[in-house]
DNA sequence: CAAAAAGTTCCATTAAATGGAACTTAAGTT
DNA sequence: AACTTAAGTTCCATTTAATGGAACTTTTTG
């Protein structure tokens, strides 16, 4: 096994709440014995992946990851296009817009414009949730066909809440309403008051995927404002889908029901 | 040497005009046989690192490394700081602004904030540019003692125009300058008809130190904008350095001459 | 100051990286 | 379509690095 895969399993151990790792938090974290922790840590830094927080045992992601996701980010134009999608819904709404991209199962926020108003929704870039069970995740996943989702989810999946689906039969009834409607939706799944929309659009030359999304308090959000919500993302996502020639977006229907 | 060395190295070959790279281009940049570079991509695929661009033989990263990139951009909270002064700066006078760090004898752009205007100055994210010859980069080498400058230039430096310093006389007059006046500028210099102006401002406990930056054509700034850019880019920084009580923080100069 | 926790270094063993050459695949040329 | 060249992959023996247990050192805590 390459140490490339140690190192990966490093940079995943980083997320919005935990900024730097220490050898004892690589051991917990990866199972890994703290001889090799050290030096893992130690030779990641020496090769400019990651750097010590001041004088301390800490270790962050170095500029140099940075660099590079930002390359990422602004290679993939299907992303740079679905964000400015979403900055204008969000700007118009008021509520946060995200731009996810799926990788495996999970999902993973790549970039975020908070919303104006008060109870505004925040959920960090970079942080994976589950595909099954958020809006973003369904939207991406409603463009597989079913065998190949039963396929992804060969090991099957836990329901984070008593509101995701709790078996195939629940999800693929989803993914349904979703292939039908053109839209996810989420309400009180991943976190509790918490609703969403999404849209996906793809890109067949580079293979990216993306999901638009607009979070907002579920108690907030009227019939009406999502309505609007959905037609904003809904032909944003369309427009992309044009330039792109994606052959697998799925428009709105016609007749936004429910 | 470890596989982590050269999988750093490929990462630095990516910038805002090389979004992915391929076989050949490896063993061009790196000197690398192909065997190697062959391998090493797929190896840096198969952890996740990169990803392929579709179906091609192009790599690029993955969104794993702008995951991990992001944590360095939050979790050093100096640049989250920084950056809101710069956003707020650059939406005041509206030129762009950079926030930027030193590595070795390089500077890198870590977040931007475009200009309004017309002439808008735009330097990417992620690339990498001479610290002796850009203002940015004078304003972090003026913190360190001259003796340490000079170590780090140990091999000398190659000026990339005529108005940057041409050797180490000219390179500690300016940083004198820039000590005395607490702040750093440049023009035409890495690029022909772009001033700016530049401040820097650490913090000792994460030992992070970032650089704030307005760029503007130089045609454009008057006497009196350039002196609106240098008060509210310094009175910025001094917040900032208030809060981590920087020690090598320069403040302004009472009289702003030049 | 003692005890515990955290981190580093050492060592023989095991596994991976290396680079040259042969081979396969893709792209351009007549 | 056959030819030529460029690009990428696989194979191999050799060299080098990674591994994990234990001993050791440093740092933190009561």
């Amino acid at each position: 096994m390459s140490i490339l895969l140690a190192a990966a399993d490093v940079l995943r151990c980083f997320s919005s709440t935990r900024h730097d790792v220490t050898v004892t938090d690589l051991v917990a974290l990866l199972d890994m014995p703290k001889s090799n922790a050290s030096r893992l840590l130690r030779t990641m830094r020496d090769a400019g992946l990651l750097e010590t927080v001041g004088d301390s045992k800490r270790y962050r992601p170095s500029v140099l990851l940075h660099q590079a996701g930002q390359v990422y980010r602004f290679s993939a134009s299907l992303i740079d296009r679905a964000d400015a999608v979403v900055a204008r819904v969000s700007a118009e709404i008021g509520h946060t817009g995200y731009i996810s991209v799926r990788q495996g199962t999970d999902i993973i926020g790549v970039t975020a414009h908070p919303g104006r108003h008060a109870l505004r929704v925040v959920t960090a870039i970079g942080d994976r949730i589950a595909a099954f069970a958020s809006s973003t995740g369904r939207a991406l996943l409603a463009r597989l066909p079913d065998d190949e989702i039963r396929r992804l989810y060969a090991g099957g999946f836990t329901p984070p809440s008593a509101t995701a689906p709790q078996g195939f039969d629940e999800l693929f009834a989803r993914l349904a309403a979703a292939r039908a409607r053109g839209y996810a939706e989420s309400e009180d799944e991943a976190v509790r008051g918490v609703g969403a929309i999404s849209v996906a659009v793809g890109d067949p030359v580079s293979g990216d995927e993306v999901a638009l999304c607009i979070s907002f308090p579920a108690a907030m959000a009227s019939a009406a404002e999502r309505a609007a919500i959905i037609t904003s993302l809904g032909q944003g996502a369309a427009e992309i889908a044009a330039i792109t020639k994606d052959p697998r977006f799925i428009p709105l229907s016609s007749s936004i029901a429910e």
